[in-house]
DNA sequence: TGCCGTGGTTGAATCGTTTCATGCTGACGT
DNA sequence: ACGTCAGCATGAAACGATTCAACCACGGCA
């Protein structure tokens, strides 16, 4: 009923050769002679042999894997991020393993648990918090890391990132320069190193126009249904405590807290209130009023991050490379004067 | 400088026991003393050992891995289906491991490969068009497979799906009974079977009232941006032709289409015109018009696929079920009379 | 005629686990 | 005092691929 795993033995001996001679008709095709090389084909055909991936591991030492691991695959940023990687890796005839920590230290333990059980070339994490102490084991057990949307204070891993002070900065300034004075930042908790970077750039710009003010209002998460909570919560004011400009620390809750504005009877975007979002996910220049924002190069982040892991796979260990990208104020209707 | 890599022999060596017992101790804790149990964990600590996949892989015959290949990670619906899995599978110590096939079939029959050769448990596929050829070679390799979102016209292959016969009747019965009579249907190519079926149940309603007309656009894709065209290209038709009612085949189209709407100067949801979506994916009650929808109950979809796969991986094979949820209503502003 | 080189092929050794039949030890019952 | 038995520990065999030194056949060359 069930028909065995074939394996190269059965395979070569089905064609009248040697196990080697299979493994060589499998790796270095051009060693084999044609005669040999149309009989092994015809007999793998027949037997409907499938490479057992862990034994050619297990000999090998390595796979082709490369694990990744995301904040939340359910954020567009990190979705396509994925995909760039994926396609950049699939060049080099690699494969990406996708986890999703969903912001959980501990599923993301558990992630690089298995990666490691597995025993793949690299890995790319964007972390969730600090994970100094794990990337010093894996560096001590040879695994090449490279973190991504996060660079490490110790300077002892390869990071691809991106000037989120810049970018938080060129996002204030934006609206500062389009006459607002009464700003507010929507965020998740300044814990997450992202939202602190993008909230110092916004402080940056404030300093420059003392008569300006701004406020903080923390939300639950980067998402869109806290966004809208956080949209709500500031329509309640009263009208004079309205703020005239916002910078949310992602599309995410600029989509949110538009969803939020565009309710409220009588206050529009941007006549009465700017916002300006983070990322330029593709939802934003789509969004209902076409969404102001600071655009991460996101591919660029996802390739750039597989180029430095294989290059730190086969090249000497011990040079850590930093790159970081600078982000790019992308102004639509939101931010504009109608 | 490298370390080689640690393997169970060395941790046998350092505890000064056999490989076997480390093994266990790995393995089956309860049939080794407590004294050795921390021996040897000892040693697992003091040299950072990290089991060998592979080579566990290679001699107990299969992982704990199973695959999923979905059609769009960035469509909600999938990324929530995907995590469901995740979870359901996580209870059963297996790990999922994701492929993104993007609506090709060339990507997706790469992943059956790759998943194939690692020898997972088995895969939960929700594929891209006809794989009956495959799937009866994965049936014959003895790897379970069970469809997502599909029937297997065959029944050769277990599935979990929704009746989206039953999802398109309700949705147009819906918008009839709120008196609409001018319906449109947005979808993208009926090759696509969830969009055939969705139509059929669309057609079935309309021939319940003779007097109502239906008629078809063909989005490029599912996708936020497509629908938004679609929206834009009906908007330029003299009113007179224009639609008091719009079914889309998802929630990315209709959230396009109401944008599309919603840009147009004085046609309003639901007055001037209803729209219903399908899925109920997240973004859908927080549109800036909350949008009536189908709902499809994904978490479920993926956990029970997921049983449904362990299941038929220790039971008797040529046992196929096919499970079809019934879909569900939604019904909110964008289809309620203001 | 004998030697060498080359292109193809061979098959044993190897990777790091798990498995399992076997062996050892000490306690307990009679 | 002896047999039995439970509880642990042992270590060789096996999993299926890759690797590599050795081998073979054959044509060309001196």
């Amino acid at each position: 009923m069930d028909t065995r795993a074939v394996s190269i033995k059965d395979v070569a001996d089905r064609a009248g050769v040697a196990v080697g001679t299979v493994s060589n008709v499998l790796n270095y095709p051009e060693r084999v002679s044609t005669g040999t090389l149309d009989r092994v084909h015809q007999a793998i055909a027949e037997l409907g042999f499938v490479r057992n991936d862990a034994a050619r591991q297990l000999r090998a030492g390595l796979s082709r894997a490369i694990g990744l691991i995301v904040l939340d695959v359910s954020n567009p940023f990190f979705s396509s991020l994925a995909r760039s990687a994926e396609e950049a890796a699939a060049e080099s005839a690699s494969t990406v393993v996708l986890g999703d920590s969903g912001h959980d230290s501990a599923r993301e333990a558990r992630y690089i648990d298995v990666f490691e059980q597995q025993r793949v070339k690299g890995m790319l994490i964007s972390p969730v918090g600090d994970i100094s102490e794990r990337m010093e084991s894996l560096r001590r057990h040879g695994i090449p890391v490279v973190l991504v949307d996060r660079v490490d204070p110790h300077k002892k891993t390869s990071s691809v990132s991106v000037d989120d002070v810049a970018g938080g900065y060129a996002a204030v300034k934006h609206l500062l320069d389009e006459g607002r004075r009464r700003i507010v930042f929507v965020g998740a908790s300044p814990e997450i190193q992202q939202v602190a970077d993008r909230l110092a750039g916004a402080r940056k710009a404030m300093a420059e126009r003392p008569e300006a003010e701004l406020e903080i209002v923390e939300a639950e998460s980067m998402t869109v249904l806290s966004g809208r909570a956080a949209g709500e919560l500031m329509a309640e004011r009263p009208r004079a405590e309205l703020p005239d400009g916002i910078f949310c620390a992602n599309d995410l809750l600029a989509i949110g807290v538009m969803q939020a504005v565009l309710l409220m009877r009588g206050w529009r975007i941007p006549d009465d209130v700017a916002l300006i979002g983070y990322d330029d996910i593709d939802f934003a220049q789509s969004a209902v009023v076409p969404l102001s924002t600071v655009r991460r190069p996101t591919s660029q982040i996802g390739r750039t991050a597989i180029e430095l892991l294989l290059e730190s796979i086969d090249g000497e260990d011990g040079e850590y490379r930093q790159i970081v990208f600078q982000p790019e104020l992308i102004a639509r209707d939101s931010t504009g004067r109608a």
